[in-house]
DNA sequence: AAGCCGGGGTG
DNA sequence: CACCCAGGCTT
């Protein structure tokens, strides 16, 4: 089903959202984190980048990654031009490194397409290589100063708890949940943005999912979940935490941090070292080369056999 | 809608 | 040691 984003919140003074949403701006104010890409010299570029590597990559570890990598190659030019190698080595281990390949093509695509300028609207947004929903309206909101509705796992979680009164949201996102989030964003530009970045900060300073501090929550007083007596996760049975030791990702994890190590191309046995199950790592190998994350040379004479060929990360 | 894709800090 | 993290892409 289609959701039409031009719903809007009721206006009225004694809306109860319009009411937490006063008193979360407010808290953001006050509380709000000084990060590199809220700081005022930042570029919608370098939003853009913010909000990549923090797919699925907490902030503390995305901070330095996010100064180094904008003091090398500050605008999409730059990253345009660069070695993939260079680039995949400089993401070292914020994890799933096929984002970097993405911010690559995303950044030549912005100089081809876009003239080297970001563009503001949604549909060209969500055009670029690893731009989805939530990092298109999260750039137009945080670099542009745009509505949008900008539905992030914390914004999720906050609604979840404050309006749903249930302790987590559900596994998957659901097109309810993106109305009811739509009906909460302000119909204004710059109101629509400050609510977005406190929602989300509220979420992962106070409303957190492990540990929530209910004590420290500017809307204790008006949150449906605190007022049923936080009852417990209705989908825990649901949730399946995902596999870890032994699995694909893990294997491409080693090959991946042993060639962003390797200054030379590393022969397969060395790979093959990594990785006790070879059919495993074979077929590893493979779909990363398909995924254009690493670079297959074979032995002189043309021989295929990949016990022979030597690996390392694309030019 | 579900599965796949890294890596590390934390309760 | 399970769980969580400013998700996106593919099938």
């Amino acid at each position: 089903m289609t959701v039409d984003p031009t719903v809007r919140a009721a206006p009225g003074p004694d809306d109860p959202a319009a009411a937490v949403r006063a008193d979360v701006v407010t808290w953001f104010d006050a509380h709000a984190r000084d990060l590199p890409w809220r700081a005022p010299d930042r570029t919608p570029w370098g939003v853009l980048v913010s909000e990549v590597m923090l797919q699925q990559t907490p902030v503390v570890r995305v901070e330095p990654a996010w100064r180094a990598w904008m003091a090398r190659w500050p605008g999409p030019a730059d990253l345009a031009a660069a070695p993939t190698a260079d680039v995949l080595r400089a993401w070292d281990r914020l994890g799933y490194p096929r984002r970097a390949l993405w911010l690559q093509e995303c950044a030549r695509t912005v100089v081809e397409r876009h003239g080297g300028v970001l563009p503001e609207d949604e549909e060209a947004l969500l055009a670029l290589p690893g731009v989805g929903p939530y990092t298109a309206a999260a750039v137009r909101a945080f670099a542009f100063g745009r509505r949008s509705v900008v539905l992030d796992t914390n914004v999720r979680r906050v609604l979840a708890r404050v309006a749903a009164g249930v302790a987590l949201p559900a596994p998957t996102q659901s097109a309810a949940e993106t109305r009811l989030a739509a009906a909460w964003v302000p119909d204004d530009d710059a109101g629509a943005a400050r609510w977005s970045a406190a929602a989300m900060e509220l979420g992962a300073l106070v409303c957190t999912a492990r540990a929530p501090r209910c004590d420290a929550c500017p809307v204790a007083e008006r949150c449906r979940w605190l007022a049923a007596g936080r009852p417990a996760d209705v989908h825990a049975h649901r949730r399946r935490t995902q596999a870890w030791a032994g699995t694909d990702r893990q294997a491409r994890g080693r090959v991946m941090a042993l060639l962003r190590e390797a200054l030379t191309p590393v022969p397969h046995d060395a790979v093959a070292a990594t990785w006790s199950d070879a059919a495993q790592l074979a077929r590893c190998l493979d779909a990363l080369v398909a995924d254009g994350l690493v670079v297959r040379h074979d032995a002189p004479g043309d021989d295929p056999d990949p016990a022979v060929a030597t690996y390392g990360l694309p030019r």
